[in-house]
RNA sequence: GGGGGUAUAGCUCAGUUGGAUAGAGCAACGGCCUUCUAAGCCGUGGGUCGAGGGUUCGAAUCCUUCUACCCCCGCCA
């Protein structure tokens, strides 16, 4: 719709050009903007204001001109000048409601667009290690993470979804040796536990089920428990395998889906990590120094340079991080979306760096990131810190368990990335109108039920019926739901683009709120049977707006509630 | 001390990337169920957009200084 009335403007423009009321040398760029009051139409532009200046006249004259030589289309009502010089649009109530044909000829896909022309981006998120059960935090990168997936899908991307561990590391290390302080009966007031290790109660459910030789089918991980508590290896690999195991489950709880889980432990025995190494150390960016090999990211805007290999010969976190991320690159993914929580900011910088030093023709700005920031979750207003579970966090299945997958998806994905989340799990209980969630998915329950009522009359709609008869939408909350119905492809768009989400839970709750609002304003199943049907075919494009937008967060639209 | 983030109604947060009189929900107050599900609707009140300066036709939005809070600043991940 705005690139249509962008091109009537366009054309008169040209118009004024030849006329000689505008110097040929102009370059607009022709806005258009929805409006905020209804007074002001449907769209306007602001296209009289940004010439004034280069045109050398007050902008309303030139918007006077500007609406004298619009061509003619059946799209436009009338057109207003307003204010400094706006120029306001009322459009037909033809093209305000062919909206509704066009959602209903779509259905599923009404909303998505070819924007991406199906080239490759590949999406990192969650990446936990496997240490403990998944917490609040992930829970949001999870949240976050998955509905860009499918916002990226809905507008045309190849998308690849990818969750990165170490298993490997000086974490797991110590991991294996908490279990096997369990498996010995020891606890962690015990005087033996060690340092540092894992406390929580999860450790002693691995311990006994490694003891009692259970099988572990992970998602990418198949261990047997040897049953042997001296044997640190197998008790290592099993612990691996089990907490994966919980993952893939807490995961699955929360319908997330990972295409590839990739193992820190392949960049070793691939040899990538000895092979970024050598790069660095012969493109001339790394240095020895107190015994350890450096990389001197400071040439590529980090603050102080950081060490690859330690003094004990082991690499840093950090110089795998850029092995897997080259490995990324020679995959072919163009753009990589990576997902992580803020408090893994100062990687970002690092990471660059080192793909810099490698001088392998990565862009700077290569790979893109998407930070959210910290979760505190509340209960009758107090913080919550402590998971029996887990010992120190609060657990994403705690959390699902208690309030739900749909909610807990919602309050996790309706904030935007880099604003604090306060999950107040009181409110996400809640079944009242306090409770966003339960408020779009009624709306969607609403429609359902209204098309079960009518089967219940012993009669049917009729779609061409309904299509043919939308003139009969004229009511004020009509007109609002069709002027709302028309953005959601906007707002798809927009979200994707902007990697926010939270712009279409947003969207939902406005959506959800105009239904709402015509619904108590006026019935549906009227007498009259062209007027039930037009109304019905709004319904039912409300009905799958807020399924599809629904879709796009991970968040299910119930038929009744 | 350095880097990043945030600051909008009593509370939780939006604000279409610089547009017209800054919005929603909750909380407060007052109404609406014999009528398609009241997990709903209607109405009222509520603001120095953290503070100062700047950019311009026009700023919550961009620049700058300052303040407060959060995160990071390890040869951990």
């Amino acid at each position: 719709m705005k690139e249509q009335i962008s091109q009537l403007i366009s054309q008169a423009l040209e118009t004024l050009v030849a006329q000689g009321s505008l110097p040929g040398d102009i370059s607009p760029r022709i806005q258009i903007d929805r409006t905020r009051d209804k007074s002001h139409g449907d769209l306007a532009s602001n296209i009289a204001l940004t010439l004034a200046k280069s045109a050398g006249r007050p902008p309303r004259d030139l918007a006077a001109e500007l609406c004298a030589a619009l061509p003619p289309s059946p799209l436009v009502e009338r057109t207003e000048i307003a204010g400094p010089g706006f120029i306001n649009f009322f459009l037909s109530d033809d093209s305000n409601q062919a909206i509704v044909r066009a959602i209903i000829e779509q259905g599923a896909s009404f909303g998505h667009s070819e924007a991406g022309k199906g080239q490759q981006v590949q999406v990192e998120f969650v990446s936990a290690n496997p240490t403990g059960p998944l917490h609040v935090g992930h829970g949001r990168g999870a949240a976050v993470g998955d509905s860009l997936c499918r916002l990226l899908a809905a507008t045309g991307w190849n998308v690849s979804s990818e969750f990165y561990y170490n298993d490997a590391g000086a974490q797991i290390d110590n991991l294996a040796l908490s279990v096997q302080a369990r498996c010995r009966g020891l606890t962690p007031d015990d005087d033996q536990w060690p340092e540092d290790g894992y406390r929580g109660d999860y450790i002693a459910d691995v311990a006994t089920a490694y003891m009692a030789g259970a099988t572990i089918d992970a998602e990418d991980q198949h261990v047997t428990g040897a049953a042997d508590a001296e044997d640190l290896d197998a008790v290592r690999k099993f612990a691996v395998a089990y907490l994966r195991r919980e993952q893939d489950l807490d995961l699955k709880a929360f319908a997330t889906h990972f295409d590839l889980y990739f193992l820190e432990s392949s960049l070793y025995q691939s040899g990538a990590v000895e092979e970024t190494v050598t790069r660095l150390v012969g493109n001339g960016h790394t240095y020895e120094q107190e015994g350890a090999l450096w990389l001197r990211t400071t040439d590529f805007g980090d603050d102080k340079d950081r060490v690859m290999r330690k003094r004990d010969g082991g690499y840093t976190y950090f110089l795998p991080d850029v092995a897997y991320h080259l490995n990324k690159w020679q995959r072919g993914f163009k753009r990589v979306i990576n997902e992580q929580g803020a408090d893994h900011h100062s990687t970002v910088t690092r990471v660059r760096a080192g793909l810099q030093a490698l001088q392998a023709d990565i862009p700077e700005g290569w790979p893109e990131y998407v930070l959210h920031q910290m979760v505190t979750v509340m209960r009758d207003g107090e913080e919550v810190k402590i998971s029996k579970r887990a010992g120190s966090y609060v657990t994403l299945r705690d959390l699902i368990d208690e309030v739900g997958r749909d909610a807990t998806r919602y309050f996790l994905v309706a904030r935007g990335p880099s604003s604090q989340l306060t999950f107040d799990i009181d409110l996400a209980l809640s079944q009242s109108n306090d409770n966003p969630v339960y408020y779009i998915q009624y709306a969607h329950a609403r429609v359902c039920s209204i098309m079960r009522k009518l089967a219940e009359q012993g009669e049917s709609w009729n779609p061409e019926s309904g299509l043919d008869s939308l003139q009969r939408l004229q009511e004020e909350h009509e007109k609002a739901l069709l002027r709302r119905l028309d953005r959601f492809p906007e707002v798809v768009a927009g979200a994707a683009t902007s990697l926010e989400p939270h712009n279409v839970a947003n969207y939902l709750k406005d959506l959800a709120g105009d239904f709402h609002a015509w619904y108590n304003a006026h019935k549906t199943l009227v007498e009259d049977k062209a007027l039930r049907d037009a109304r019905l075919a709004l319904s039912e494009a409300v009905r799958q707006v807020i399924a599809n937008g629904l879709d796009l967060l991970g968040v299910s639209a119930p038929e009744s509630m």
